[in-house]
DNA sequence: CTAGTTTCTCTAGCGACTAGAGGTTCAAGA
DNA sequence: TCTTGAACCTCTAGTCGCTAGAGAAACTAG
């Protein structure tokens, strides 16, 4: 039996996080001791692991919250789950191809600084023109 | 002379966020006519084309605002721009770095369902399961 | 002059937390 | 058993960068 703290630190996720997750509803509504703390078991470490897992590769919680209610019906065609995840890999790829051409351009800008005076920032420069960029973002 | 909706339409940035954007201090409140309706020339619209450009390349408002400041101070080191430009490349190339990880997991996760049912889908077990990670995250 | 579009301000909402106030309960040591 | 201090409770509000909507006023073309 865990109090809301060594749930806390068994998963790393934040006190008044683990309390957001369960007012979203993925995480479900822990017993109460008589003084009305929050006790938990293996069942919702095990969830809340999963809910960080989650988070961590950036699924939104509307999608945890789909993955959960598809793991709750266990006949259901798991069709939904690998839908979602093709899906959130797709947006990841998406997301990596754009980041890269921020870099370049980036890398571009960040080289163009000789030491001066903001009056003849290269820096500056190059962030107020747009029509130097070698990729469209 | 422009409208806010002529600016809008000439930089692509929504009418709210050009007015989002004078109230955080970052694009110089506008004069008004008679009738209190904004009304734009060339600077603005060079200064909003900075602003978009920027946060295209994901530089956070504050970092705007820094860089906006500094290019008023035209005898001010440029170093600070430099530095600005330099540090956000460096948080693009983190996470780009940590997206990689996140898709080659997010692959793996993917490639794990055989169009069974969820209660042995293995999307679901891939993300309850951290362990099974090839990288941390 | 009128009708229809644009603009105005203000407030509230999004997502995923995070911080703080002010009060209660728990657990360990004396 | 009592005390003390840590941990917990709820509630509200703040973060960031917008975005949406209400209701009213101003502009513009015919």
């Amino acid at each position: 039996m865990y109090s809301i703290g060594d749930l806390s630190r068994r998963t790393g996720v934040k006190i008044p996080t683990i309390r957001y997750y369960e007012q979203m509803g993925i995480l479900k509504a822990a017993d109460r001791t008589e003084g009305n703390q929050r006790r938990y078991f293996d069942e919702e470490l095990e969830r809340l692991a999963f809910i960080r897992h989650c988070r961590d590769l950036g699924l939104p919680i509307s999608s945890i919250r789909d993955l959960i209610r598809l793991s709750e019906h266990p006949h259901a065609p798991c069709h939904d789950a690998d839908r979602i995840a093709k899906e959130h890999l797709e947006a990841v790829r998406n997301r990596i191809a754009r980041l890269r051409k921020l870099e370049r351009e980036l890398r571009r800008i960040a080289a163009a600084c000789d030491g001066g005076e903001a009056c003849d920032c290269n820096v500056i420069k190059a962030l107020s023109d747009h029509a130097r960029c070698q990729s469209e973002h």
